[in-house]
DNA sequence: TATGAATGAGAATTCATTCAT
DNA sequence: CATGAATGAATTCTCATTCAT
């Protein structure tokens, strides 16, 4: 009993642990970068030995490809319950869209990460964080494919240019937000891109 | 006479060597990252020793910053006579960002460097870099205003979020394009997502 | 118990190395000049990896500044048991000179850097090095003040010339002691200073 | 004619070129410290191109020891028609010493270089400027041995301390009056200096 | 599992010196 | 003599990673 208990306190412990990694680890990547951002840095920001880092991740691009994982999984936690089943496709999309510009209003040293980092890096090409930008991308273009099906959308759109849009348009407008000090409110800009390119994309 | 013809064949080949290490460094920016590239790299790759760099580059900080100038002065060289004075906002709008498609196509390296790599980027912050973004970014702005004022673009479109969106896409799309391994025709691909942001733009 | 006695073992050791470093350095800075002694050569003395010298000090200029500051310490530990507390100032002056010049003595390597790198030299302008000499100094300002408070020297006798004269010509001496060799008795020719100067320094 | 004009005009601006060379490199070392000094400072300083340096001076090393040459050469220019022949000892060491106050207080960088940089430098080991170092000291020594000869100074006076006392005094107080911004009379600071020397060192 | 200490392999940068003209 | 350009050899410093305990 003892022993167990002792166990989970460890595992919780150790869950803590990883967690404050990660999570200065985003932090420190988005204002510094990746590359300029060292170990040791993180593990004074994380408050943790720097060798421990090594008990939770093998190396330091295992650390790397961990934050966007991490940081998609919550997108997700926050997204799914926001998502009405059997809601229209655009409806969707305009869900799936928004809440990401609030997860990134929300953790903005991650919007740096993701979009100042990760994603525009050469890093997207590693087939574990391109896998899980190729899932959420994916997402889009089944949506705007629904949408161009049941009519809502022109015929003649290309579900991956308009989704190149959606994202490219929130990679912009982040960025410059990010860049520019955060001086306005993310979301509001995020409507207006939504709605611009909504327009763009309708039916006549 | 002579030393003059001297002083010039100095110059060329020096003006040679600058560029050499331009290039070199432009191309291994985009493959490897800019943190990633050494000068001991990037003088392998220009075939010149490790301190000449040093003769024409106050250092690295230095090197990666011009790489960015020296690519906008060529858009520009390559935009500025294609531009019809007196054309309608909406036209010359439509060239600027097609010439920047088909600089891209052209460069893929610079592409990868500018879109993967400085923009978005904590480099971008770098008032050098910002300037030369800012003033090119402006020119979209502008354009978008006239059109608005002209009647052709909605009264109520933001000129800054549709600059987003039009560099966003840019961006987007050509960060695809080059991590899918150039699949497919750029600059097609460039002029859906411009028809695409002009319909979403238009006075219904 | 254990765990307590091998943090103790541990501590021992690097405190063994960080003598190790400190102790080469003095002894290279004093052979070749501190700006011709890298911190290779110093790694290879003290039989160090290179790198471990930044795990004992933060940079060169910090192990530099840490050779004449644990010295005068040495120096400090040394001359204070022999200070007879109440005795007249003029004998507390011959002490403290005379044991300077027993240290110089024993650790030649130390009397050349102070005497022929650091003092006199832009180092010595470096706030921390400067700080350990006026203390230094200012003890003899401050025993000169009060021989001639007592009538031992002269009413006329500038304290801060005096000084001038005891510590400069304990730093030719050492310089030509170290110059020429270390051919003769450093602490006699010490003597032969102190009885000169103090001559000089009397009450007619 | 017209070529032995032209070659005079050279061997003047040679010579010309050979002083700026020499004067920037004094003020340099001065300031930053032999170590610290790049020739390529030198250069800039002397407004002279860098591989001219190399038509003076065989090598850094060589343009080094003329620094100190070349300043007892003027030292001795300014005093040797002070001296009086046939005047006592005594006072030809007070002109002499004195001189050397002056010169400095005229030409402090090189005091600078002198007392911070050349003579407590291991460079003193280097036979030229020991040489002309040793020449300088023999004087004074052999000065104080008449002295002593004629009854003015003790009988039991080292010479050789004596010399250094002297020496080592001027290097003290010349140190002191430059790292704390020569903010007093460094003139007056030598008459005391001697006065209290000579106290010391006369007949009872 | 935890961690202080250690380290090898680079990285950027500097600089005396050479050389072709 | 003059000089712009070129360069090899060093130098300081960083950092991911390992290891003994």
């Amino acid at each position: 009993m003892a022993s167990g208990t002792t166990l989970k306190l460890k595992q919780q412990r150790s869950r803590e642990r990883r967690e404050q990694i990660l999570s200065a680890a985003t932090k420190l990547f988005g204002e510094k970068g990746i590359d300029r951002t060292s170990l040791t840095d993180i593990a004074a920001a994380a408050k943790v030995p720097l060798s421990s880092i090594y008990d939770y991740f093998e190396d330091k691009r295992a650390l790397v490809l961990e934050v966007p994982e991490d940081n998609f999984e919550a997108l997700y936690q926050k997204t799914e319950p926001l998502l009405v089943k059997g809601g229209n496709a655009v409806e969707q999309l305009r869900i799936i869209f928004m809440t990401n510009f609030e997860y990134i209003s929300e953790n903005p040293s991650w919007g740096r990460v993701f979009f100042l980092e990760i994603w525009p890096s050469v890093i997207a090409a590693e087939p574990r964080v391109k896998k899980a930008v190729d899932k959420y991308a994916l997402r889009y273009v089944q949506l705007i494919k629904q949408a161009i099906r049941a009519g809502t959308y022109r015929r003649n759109l290309d579900p991956y240019t308009a989704m190149s849009l959606m994202m490219g348009g929130m990679c912009h407008v982040t960025a410059v937000w990010l860049l520019y000090g955060r001086k306005y409110d993310l979301v509001k800009k995020g409507k207006a891109v939504f709605t611009t390119l909504h327009n763009g994309f309708l039916q006549e």
